[in-house]
RNA sequence: CGGGGCGUAGCUCAGCCCGGUUAGAGCGCUUGCCUUGGGCGCAAGAGGCCGCAGGUUCGAAUCCUGUCGCCCCGACCA
């Protein structure tokens, strides 16, 4: 067809809802529009783009031995009863009113329901099933166009193996395959462990992409490839000096002096020479938390040292506790017995200045081990730019990234809860091994990918007509983007 | 779900605070002319129940209430 007869549909204006660049360029070249909050239509441009990234992951998956499935996309409630994932969804998944159904938002339990019915021997694993397929999640808020909507395309594998270390091989074949599909649509990615959170299983691993609309901050080293998500992410950064001896504790008057730099400032020290307070609560019981200057101290972190919800203390509550307002809090003092931690920097430190626990007043020449009891020492703290890399010491950025893709061994979680069980070589019932794998899954989604592409291939002017068209040809000729 | 913003021509917006004749602009679109090799110029024209529903008023796009929708920040993110 003649391209003057095409239907590209463009738009000289911003439109006035688009925020980022991605988002604007999309509407602009007519690749999509919008029908509702996180919905969109594919216009034949954008179609175009999708298709060729969706023949890309297809060419893949097929390399690796993944068979292509399609799934409802509609499924009785029940199934995802037995798996209690009604529940852990809540509103995120979309139930019909008129019948007892629901919207899938992935498909674990309707691979897993397949698996128990017609896998029932070793012999009849590994397996890897995929389809590309529409998804619904009621995001509570859609946003940055096709970033995160209620109604996307995406990839999503599901691995069946008899053995752990056959989940290895798939998981492994998976992660190969993510990283060839990403090379083919020429976005540079990064990878980054993860947490599997509620989908269950012993690891994952996210594929990102560096973008300043991305929802994620990542600490990432250019010299090697560490690379973690900042709410786990490490530096080697140096702990606290120990001098030789320590000098008894001092009181010293600090007339209005709160932060930790008025307080280096005041005492004519460095601020790694003080220890930073912080009281939090986890549930009912008040935590008091050192950090070393001005170190901020990251919350997931301390939720995973101390395995449950975390709140900063109110002030009427510090008060109570410490004897002394926000700012003039410390190790020695204290009104109130309470459980004490503190980052790994602080371990071993003396000759420190921190609050009195009294207001105006800080204290100095604290030693940590003589003077504070420090239940335990964690990884507490932030990681900033600049920080040595924990594998290989060059310097971390933090950037922001967008999720493109995300792989999790899920192991027996469903497969138990589901009972998909097979025979092994002993002729003994075992759970069915599993892995999952989406591009992008819970945030990501092919349509990303194009996205991702839109915006990478953006210049300074923008993508015209004539650059769209180009920048679809490229699309399809697998990741020659230099040309355009 | 909490906070903020916005809903006026296909698009981007003005008008609204200080209610009052046929609601405007630019771009787009249609027609004609011009030009006849590139987001051209000239002229004419189509197109809006001012998101929807109530209310106040002699009179509302303009004020009030409700409602729906959209966007942003936050919370959430399997």
């Amino acid at each position: 067809m003649r391209f003057t007869k095409g239907f590209f549909p463009t738009v000289k204006e911003v439109p006035a809802d688009a925020v980022i660049a991605s988002h604007q360029l999309m509407i602009r070249a007519g690749l999509m529009r919008p029908l509702g909050a996180g919905i969109y239509s594919f216009f034949p441009l954008g179609y175009a783009v999708m298709k060729k990234v969706m023949q890309i992951i297809r060419e893949e998956m097929d390399a690796i031995g993944g068979q292509e499935f399609h799934l409802p996309a509609l499924n009785p409630v029940e199934l995802w009863e037995e798996t209690d994932r009604v529940k852990a969804f809540g509103d995120i998944m979309f139930h019909l009113k008129n019948r007892a159904l629901v919207l899938a938002p992935t498909h674990e339990e309707i691979i897993t329901s397949i698996a128990r019915n017609h896998i029932k021997s070793y012999k009849e694993m590994p397996q890897i099933w995929y389809q590309i397929q529409t998804k619904f999640r009621n995001e509570p808020r859609p946003k940055s166009g096709v970033l995160r909507g209620r109604q996307f395309t995406m990839k999503d594998a599901y691995s069946m193996d008899s053995t752990w270390d056959g989940l290895d091989v798939s998981y492994n074949a998976h992660a190969e395959a993510y990283r060839k599909i990403y090379t083919r649509c020429g976005l540079k990615f990064f990878i980054v462990g993860a947490s599997s959170g509620a989908m269950g299983g012993s690891g994952s691993q996210e594929f990102m992409v560096e973008s300043n609309a991305g929802e994620d901050t990542v600490a990432l080293c250019d010299a090697c490839s560490y690379a973690a998500n900042v709410e786990v992410a490490a530096s080697a950064i140096a702990k606290a000096s120990r001098t030789e001896n320590s000098k008894p504790v001092e009181e010293i008057h600090t007339p209005n002096i709160k932060s930790i730099d008025e307080l280096s400032e005041f005492l004519k020290i460095q601020t790694s020479q003080c220890a930073k307070s912080l009281v939090y609560f986890c549930g009912e019981t008040p935590v008091l938390i050192f950090m070393l200057g001005n170190d901020q101290m990251n919350e997931a972190k301390l939720q995973g040292v101390l395995g449950g919800d975390v709140r900063p203390a109110h002030p009427e509550e510090l008060l109570a506790l410490t004897g002394a307002d926000a700012g003039s809090i410390g190790p020695i003092g204290l009104k109130a017995k309470m459980k004490i931690i503190a980052d790994n920097r602080l371990e071993g430190a003396n000759g420190l200045y921190s609050g009195a626990n009294k207001n105006d007043y800080h204290v100095g020449n604290i030693d940590f081990n003589r003077d504070v009891a420090v239940e335990s020492y964690h990884d507490l703290r932030i990681v900033e730019g600049g920080e040595p890399c924990p594998d290989c010491g060059k310097e971390l950025r933090i950037v922001k990234g967008i999720e493109v893709g995300h792989i999790f061994k899920l192991g027996t979680k469903y497969s138990v809860s589901m009972k998909a069980n097979f025979l092994d070589e002993k002729g003994a019932e075992q759970p069915i091994i599993m892995g999952s794998y989406g591009i992008g899954h819970y945030l990501g989604q092919n349509s990303r990918s194009v996205r991702c592409s839109s915006h990478l291939r953006q210049r300074q002017r923008g993508i015209g007509r004539k650059k769209v068209g180009r920048a679809v040809r490229c699309t399809m000729c697998e990741g020659s983007y230099g040309a355009v």
